[in-house]
DNA sequence: ATCCTGTTCAAACGTTCGTTTGAATCATAC
DNA sequence: GTATGATTCAAACGAACGTTTGAACAGGAT
């Protein structure tokens, strides 16, 4: 079973790279070993640090694999929309469409491990993995920078601090979302998890109704302009 | 520097409780190892499996001791809400604001590791450790049941799966929120991560901005079908 | 056939892990 | 004081960890 799990790859890198990303997923980086993911890809042991050197530079090399294409399908998304829109300031549901849109699209994608990547990044956020966190922020700073940037066109009425925090939040949110059901069945015992389908309204939904809530009261300094941002 | 840390507590059981919430915090249940406890509370080795019999046993202590607290004020939070109601429906933002109101309460007892426990709680929902999960869904049963009931109540309205949902999506905010600035820090290089007062109304905004949302489109059975939820 | 380069393999490396042991120490009651 | 039970301690246990080693194997190019 173990060696049949991992799928047919052409070359032992590719093997060692998918069952090292379901096998982070599923038990979390510490938790994982060497032994572990030699015997899921059905290569030998030495096999990683022939390939990739260290343990580290797996972890990192799962991440770089993913994240990159999903970063480049992220800013793609915004520049579709910034294209379309010429010049004039996007629509906050366009913006958050495009980031959170093509996050859950990856997430949906259970065929080519999308989905346990998405389950994994979600989690890494907070997890306190130094070297992993630090990579994080490189490879997140120009994307953050840009959907922030036209968040503040979007939202000129709204402090930025604010916006940076609800993006947060959102971020939050979805990684909630992404890691689904698992955490959901704590609550609700019966639940049904099937259509996943219905995720991405669900969550834009609440992400926008979030984005756009009036500002909390010490906020609103001086002036009564509160209007819901749209 | 290391024996130092720990709170000078009278006994070795309490001493111990404290460095493990604190190590677990910071570098995650595997990564912890007894020794590291055990030296920061400046005690012997053998003492953890003297107390608590188990390093997981240990882990499922630090959980009950905090969790029982937290999730005691948030009952007697929200009964004070009822009380008040005297029998009517609760606001959605009284509900909202018992649960996540004790639970950013919590977050900011920085004086107790009342801070330390909520980080570690807020990653540990989506983490994989599985005996920790299902200790937390035992506890967490009764608390969550009641909140939803309360907003079954309250937003009577809205189907029973979507509201399941948005609670969710809630708890992730309020995870990302308590687990903070590090996360933030991410982003916004220079961030300003003083006054955590202001986190609270911050959160709650966008909390029931998410929760009172329009639902999405496609749960509104009444046609006027369209493309990409704004 | 030979050399070279890239790859796989079984075996072992030293370290750290959680746990156990048995003696030493303490507190309290007799 | 001495006996008794609870706690602390230094030391060691076997197991698992990430990594390294050196030989074996592959397939071209010369």
């Amino acid at each position: 079973m173990s060696e049949a799990t991992a799928k047919q790859a052409p070359n032992t890198r590719a093997r060692i790279l998918n069952a090292a990303e379901s096998l982070f997923m599923t038990h979390g980086f510490e938790a994982t070993s060497m032994r572990m993911i030699t015997g899921q890809a059905g290569v030998n042991l030495a096999a990683v640090n022939y390939h990739f050197g260290s343990k580290d530079a797996l972890i990192q090399e799962v991440f770089r694999r993913r994240l990159m294409e999903l970063n480049r399908d992220r800013l793609a998304a915004l520049e579709a929309e910034e294209a379309l829109a010429n010049g004039a300031p996007l629509k906050p549901s366009k913006i958050v469409a495009a980031f959170f849109g093509v996050s859950l699209k990856m997430a949906a994608d259970t065929e080519h491990g999308g989905a346990t990547f998405m389950r994994l990044l979600g989690r890494t956020y907070t997890e306190p993995n130094e070297f992993v966190r630090q990579f994080l922020a490189e490879e997140y700073a120009e994307v953050v920078q840009r959907f922030m940037n036209a968040l503040y066109r979007a939202l000129p009425e709204v402090p930025r601090e604010e916006i940076l925090w609800r993006f947060h939040f959102m971020m939050g949110a979805m990684s909630y979302a992404i890691a689904g059901t698992d955490a959901l069945k704590l609550f609700a015992g019966d639940f049904d998890d099937k259509d996943p389908t219905r995720l991405m309204p669900r969550l834009m939904s609440f992400l926008l109704g979030g984005l756009r809530a009036p500002l909390p009261e010490e906020l609103i300094e001086s002036r009564t302009i509160r209007r819901d941002a749209a």
